[in-house]
DNA sequence: TATGAAATTCAGCACTC
DNA sequence: GAGTGCTGAATTTCATA
């Protein structure tokens, strides 16, 4: 796909704000009417600019209170350990290969410190490889959000 | 709200999975009919269980391919860099409040590390009471979902 | 604009306590 | 027998061509 318009720019906007609006809604804020609107987030959809539509869900409802952040840095620096996490631990929301010193950054959605204390015994600590390991828990989400600066 | 049962869980599941599953699709892997089904969605909506419903898009394609964390800590102990940050910064995705030697964990999308290298000296430098600032950058990311293991 | 499909509402049935 | 959760049909609203 070419380039996108302002159009296109507010219908993402718009849907990754809430994706519930109908085309007609969408339509009217952007003064057009609803067809072109939906030949448009079918293109989007298409091109893989949308990448999917999902509901967003209440952590602390859902007993997952704790949010860890681990860091972890490799001894050897081989295929094993990030072979491992493609396999997706499910705890593990997020985990990215870093550049520089710290090699792996994960972070983690748990019921309890208990539980997190288990994670990194059973998960990680078997992983002969990790060198260092620092943890690091949030005290209060201040921004979250899934949406880009579009 | 009182309990979730086993259907709840599951239609969550379903849902933070692909919010575009029609209740009839989520009811026919249930067992069920339509009406359960979206009578149990719109009550997990009121409750607050579901907080919302979001295009996710894609990072690449939308020039936002940086991704920088970036760890704080402050000199003192005050209010002011938490308000900043309330205040929402529109190119941090996420922002916590640690414990910790750690005070503030950022995660940040942008186009370029020159933007990473303006965002640093222009909205963080000038709060002058951040003592350490780390930064990171991602160089692949391994895993990355909104769900929660429920 | 027209069509089909989906969401939404509702009356009535089945089961539990 | 009151309460809850289900079915299936009727209605409205939406997506879609």
């Amino acid at each position: 796909m070419e380039k996108l318009d302002d159009i296109d720019l507010e219908i993402l906007r718009i849907l990754q704000q809430d994706a519930k609006k109908t085309t007609r809604e969408i339509a009217e804020s952007l003064h057009l009417t609803a067809s072109p609107v939906y030949e448009r987030i079918k293109r989007l959809e298409k091109t893989g600019y949308i990448e999917k539509y999902v509901a967003l869900l209440d952590k602390k409802r859902l007993n997952q209170s704790i949010t860890a952040i681990c860091m972890v840095s490799l001894r050897y620096h081989n295929k094993g350990f990030i072979d491992t996490f493609e396999r997706q631990i499910k705890e593990v929301q997020e985990c990215y290969h870093m550049a520089g010193k710290v090699d792996f950054f994960l972070k983690i959605h748990l019921e309890s410190l208990e539980q997190y204390h288990e994670f990194v015994r059973s998960k990680l600590s078997n992983i002969e490889n990790i060198g260092v390991l620092e943890s690091y828990f949030v005290l209060k989400e201040i921004t979250k959000t899934t949406t880009y600066h579009i």
